[in-house]
DNA sequence: CCATAAGCGGACCACTCGGTCCGCTTCTAG
DNA sequence: CTAGAAGCGGACCGAGTGGTCCGCTTATGG
């Protein structure tokens, strides 16, 4: 509906390379990367990059649109895990690893206004809630522990690990192991201060 | 011995009004605040700005050299707290509280050639170290926790409870007691990583 | 009170950025 | 094979940046 003809075979090479592109550019420069160096890492022109993706924030949204949905899935295949604690542990560990390998953190207030990271993102929010809940249930997670902690929590050992400049790209294990050692029942102290609730 | 006349009395008075202006315009627009209105800010022109901080860099570690002495300053008074364990917690959740009421958490890249920052670092560094021996050696956290643990992840609870846009401003606090509950040596498990050496 | 150096402010510069535009090229339907 | 649309690229623009410069103002020691 969208278009008669479908698109042409060399637009859609180059929409592809624009997205990986951009995805390695951001990685490595932050939010901070030039079209003008995503279009050249592309092998195309800066104008076509515009003709993709509208605004830079689009381009974002784009690549930011991918990661969600995957995560999303990686969380729905391990709603069929046996144990609910090891499921979550291990969608954690997904979302923890793909951050690991392209860090783009920066998926706050960039595709915020897209309606398709949105949705995305409320379809990420619902698996992870879940995933909690049957952890919870299952005795694996102290009680006073919300899906919103964990949403925000994940990020936290890529964050933690990547202050160390020449670090083992396995060091945010080690926080992840500390983070959820603070999320099991055992010896778990009272919490100064309520739960977020997230949009 | 810089300076054979001492400083004239208005240009003290602009240098402070400088200093926190720039920080609170640091604090609410990242660290993409402009020299201009910084400059505005303080109620001066741009050129003071720069007679005073030849760099916008060289502003930026006059900022967080305050701070971080600041923090070494509450170390070295938590040294002396008969319970190691409440003095560690209480060092982290005074390093937190001062990241949350200015949040300037780019102090990293920025005045780390400065001799001067990053002398004061070291001098942070070295007492967070006595505080988590002290505490490991009482047993109120774990075996395997070290010194530079704690430095990364005392930053932790901030940047989590950021994520969330009207979050209560005691939110924090909430991270902290999950970190620090990750900390204790009840219910840990092992860590699949070795701990990081920090420069 | 005054001479003078210290301090000030804002016009100015070079540069980079996101985004636009349009003449040229290239895919593709028929 | 060809016509025409879809796609392309890079010159170009305006806004905003960090940083410089210099004529004017103002504090201050004697």
């Amino acid at each position: 509906m969208t278009s008669s003809r479908p698109q042409r075979a060399d637009a859609a090479r180059n929409r592809a390379a624009l997205l990986a592109a951009a995805a390695d550019e951001f990685a490595e420069r932050g939010m901070d990367a030039s079209v003008a160096d995503i279009a050249r890492r592309a092998g195309v022109g800066k104008g076509t990059v515009f003709r993709h993706f509208p605004t830079k924030d689009d381009l974002i949204a784009a690549i930011v649109l991918d990661r969600v949905d995957e995560l999303t899935a990686a969380g729905d295949r391990l709603l069929g895990e046996a144990d609910p604690g090891v499921a979550l542990l291990a969608f954690m560990t997904a979302a923890a690893h793909q951050r690991q390998q392209r860090d783009l953190s920066f998926l706050h207030g960039a595709g915020d206004v897209d309606p398709a990271v949105t949705g995305a993102r409320e379809r990420m929010y619902r698996v992870i809630h879940d995933l909690v809940d049957r952890a919870r249930g299952a005795g694996a997670v102290r009680p006073d522990v919300t899906g919103a902690d964990v949403i925000l929590l994940m990020c936290a050992p890529n964050y933690v690990a990547g202050y160390v400049p020449d670090a083992s790209p396995d060091l945010w294990r080690r926080y992840l192991g500390i983070l959820f050692d603070g999320l099991r029942p055992q010896g778990a102290h009272p919490l100064p201060a309520p739960p977020p609730t997230l949009a």
